[in-house]
DNA sequence: CGTCCTATTGATGGGGTTCAAGGCGTGTGG
DNA sequence: CCACACGCCTTGAACCCCATCAATAGGACG
């Protein structure tokens, strides 16, 4: 972990992962978006691998994710990891912190990961003067809601060769957002055992399923890249449904303005 | 489905569960809790087995069970059903409803029901002049998500025996905030099949993984009355954590009052 | 007393894990 | 520039947990 000042003027602001993820959704203007840029802010960067937050560490700042990949985590006693929620950029990784002292899971860096810390106090100050903005966070966090309830039934009760299409499905929609992926292809960063460890099977199935989908020709591979060469019949067999994400333009109640 | 006016009627209105759920962790006067109960509402019964909200239903009440179970889950296309999250006395149905327009799962009621409806906007007018409702609603919603996640640890990484017995845990600790379990024991008024719905595993073998806790004599039951005869090993078996619920005192973050 | 829902029990089979090697690419240092 | 190590993925064989199917038994209730 080492300080990544730099990082934070390299960005051109217009074009940040949050922006890109909250525009899409309420109606905010660019003052709005401006003004939760220049909060006071801290930026950190992360190595692969670095725990970013300890599961029951007292935690007292909101996070974003600039960019990388993290993860929500936990680790079983007895061995074993299971990864609750993967985070892309643009992510909010603590908004729990406005309301509880600790977390409830790790939160790790998957990829090199650039971090940026914001005090409570001083979003809350900004949310009271910025409904829209205060809609636009609190969407955020109800995508999040729903794509644990949709990682519930991923593992519960689909086979392996369903989760993993879900999960690359899901990854893509994401990324869209953020303008980190093209219609049909993306740069997945992470290794087969995090991928495994997300849906509850061992490293080895992951792989064998994973060349089952490039055999049935619903997916190629050319290094870390991944194409998803055939959408509708890649969503059909994982029962894929957006609905979750609730990214429709009517999908914001009205009598919040 | 029927009216059900009179049942509300028949509560004292000082215990009901959400009343005792809240009052544990915020600074909440009673006061603030009867303006709460206050707020102008419908209450409806439900059947068990009733459908109470449909998937992509557009909504919008704010709901709370009053009595009886509910779940969150969904359907999926090949058959097959997954129960995302289980609801109990004191619990709100539909938060997201104050921003989303339509609900991605449906919502059933599991046991006959009776669940309170009230408008966002006179819930929102409240908290405003309610910051600690606020905080006390925010958090039961950050502790639904703080199980939303253990689920997905439990279905991912735990073995079948270890599932059944972190979800008695989990509704035992749940029962006990609203005063409907006894230190060790509690009526479990759901089927098996629901069990395994929620768990992610077949009916038959709920039966006997179950058998299996009580041949080890760390449960007992009578009917539907299940007994918690060995909390701590249980607890050990199943890697139970409790620091996902947010019950401690010291839970909630200062600078909101 | 019969009916329906729920739980039990046993047999069979498969999806996924586990263990153990081997292969492949990449970066690093001598 | 090669050697080597390391991370990551692949491959194969044996095993086991859990699903599935089928049939029975128990309980609640009208």
């Amino acid at each position: 972990m080492g300080e990544g000042e730099s990082a934070s003027e390299r960005l051109d602001v217009a074009y940040t992962p949050l922006r890109s993820r909250l525009q899409h959704f309420s109606h905010l203007t660019d003052l709005d978006l401006e003004k939760l840029d220049r909060l006071p802010h801290d930026q950190v960067a992360f190595d692969k691998g670095d725990l970013v937050v300890a599961r029951g560490e007292e935690m007292n700042r909101v996070m974003f994710v600039v960019s990388g990949w993290a993860s929500r985590s936990r680790h079983l006693k007895r061995g074993g990891r299971q990864i609750v929620h993967i985070l892309l950029p643009g992510d909010i990784l603590t908004t729990e912190v406005l309301v509880l002292k600790h977390l409830d899971h790790e939160i790790e860096a998957l990829t090199d990961l650039v971090v940026r810390f914001v005090m409570p106090s001083d979003l809350m100050g900004l949310l009271r003067s910025t409904p829209h903005l205060t809609t636009a966070l609190w969407w955020a966090t109800e995508q999040e809601d729903g794509m644990l309830r949709e990682a519930i039934v991923r593992i519960g009760r689909r086979s392996a060769i369903e989760r993993l299409a879900h999960l690359l499905l899901e990854i893509h929609r994401r990324l869209l957002l953020v303008h980190q992926a093209t219609d049909d292809a993306y740069v997945l960063p992470i290794s087969q055992e995090v991928i495994s460890d997300a849906l509850g099977l061992s490293q080895y199935h992951v792989s064998t399923q994973l060349r089952e989908l490039v055999e049935q020709k619903l997916v190629e591979r050319q290094g870390s890249v991944i194409r998803l060469t055939n959408i509708d019949q890649l969503a059909d067999l994982a029962d894929f449904d957006i609905s979750h994400l609730h990214l429709g333009s009517d999908s914001l109640q009205k009598f919040l303005g």
